[in-house]
DNA sequence: CGAAAAGGTGACTAGGTGGTCACATTTTGG
DNA sequence: CCAAAATGTGACCACCTAGTCACCTTTTCG
């Protein structure tokens, strides 16, 4: 999610205390409403600066926006590395990840909705920056499904794409209704339809 | 999608090319832009109407676009009962449905944005449509899996939830796609990582 | 100390929104 | 034919938005 200008240097300047004040009452705006209807007068008034001050600190409101968005994926980034690391097959590793995506979540739930919200943004504003985001995630997994199916843990007869397409919806929707209390066990049970598929198998898994 | 309070009766008194002009409006902008950011104004304006008169016809913005979800859902409706009526097994069906959600969206690409940007709404006003949209969905869909699994048709093992939460994020995806030029094929290839499941089978298929 | 630079401010602008209402026009029907 | 009912209208209301800018305060530093 690379920042588009980030903050002026007055921003970094400011005392912590201001400065946390700034970014607890923009997350807490932009976990509630996506972009377009979140409101920068709001966000100024609950953390007590004038719409003045705000302007010397960002650009304009999508430069504030995209720098919250930033921190949630940073903060994000903390616990899915570690489904990596562990290492293990690609299923395993798919389980890890959207396990640790559930505890990013639980533990941080506003920064997990600015993260999620940001995925729907239809203003125009933003279009560049989703497409960078998404094409760099697209990139990812196909080097993984890659990996997976030359050494044959994944059906070779399948169009990567398709399979991208697939895991790409369903991951989406997973951590959509993290909020909504979806157990550990559902998201194990999710996970064994995509991997085994719906139709019967004959042989034992 | 069952309408709210659906228009007054005064719309339905109204000559064929002025109701037509109104709609017509609404849908281009209900298809541009989401229930919160579409505008009244704009809509009245393109279709030459008085803004007070459009509250002769209808009671509220939300039960303008009510109504043109409701149209939307009508016209995609007489698309898709092809698919039941065609039978066969639940993978003919489903394949057969997505077929014709797609002659739908190339057919009556408006009405397809329509219909497809309701589910994103955040609108306080909506929620409750949008809930009784969803449980209708679910029902039929669980009734649907239930017959496919008794007749074994569907791998047994399986959570029903959770093949419906994939189902559903799946074909989200899919119709969400759609205008974006999606071939038939690339659909087969879709319903083929969920039919077959990622991991290899032993058996042929 | 004092001047210049940096930071802080909130009233203000221009532009939108959904919805209303007193009034004008048209249609209906006794 | 005329009154009453139905319909049409657009200026207007209250409320919101992002962003600006002249002015004030604080900090820096020679």
């Amino acid at each position: 999610m690379g920042g588009g200008d980030v903050p002026k240097q007055t921003f970094f300047n400011l005392e912590l205390e201001r400065r946390q004040a700034i970014i607890k009452a923009a997350v807490e705006e932009f976990a509630q409403l996506p972009f377009e209807q979140a409101s920068l007068t709001k966000i100024v008034e609950k953390c007590g600066i004038a719409k003045g001050s705000m302007y010397q600190y960002f650009e304009d409101k999508r430069d504030l926006y995209l720098y919250v968005v930033d921190l949630a994926y940073e903060q994000k980034r903390d616990y899915v590395r570690k489904a990596f690391e562990k290492g293990g097959d690609i299923f395993s590793v798919l389980e890890e990840y959207y396990l640790e995506s559930y505890s990013f979540a639980r533990d941080h739930p506003l920064f997990h909705q600015v993260a999620n919200k940001f995925w729907d943004s239809k203003a125009e504003a933003l279009q560049s920056e989703l497409e960078k985001g998404r094409l760099s995630r697209s990139h990812d997994f196909a080097q993984f499904l890659d990996d997976a199916m030359t050494q044959g843990k994944v059906n070779k007869a399948l169009d990567p794409e398709a399979v991208f397409f697939v895991y790409h919806a369903v991951g989406k929707e997973l951590v959509d209704h993290f909020d909504q209390g979806q157990s550990a066990q559902f998201l194990k049970k999710v996970l064994d339809v995509l991997r085994l598929g719906l139709t019967t198998r004959r042989e034992e898994v």
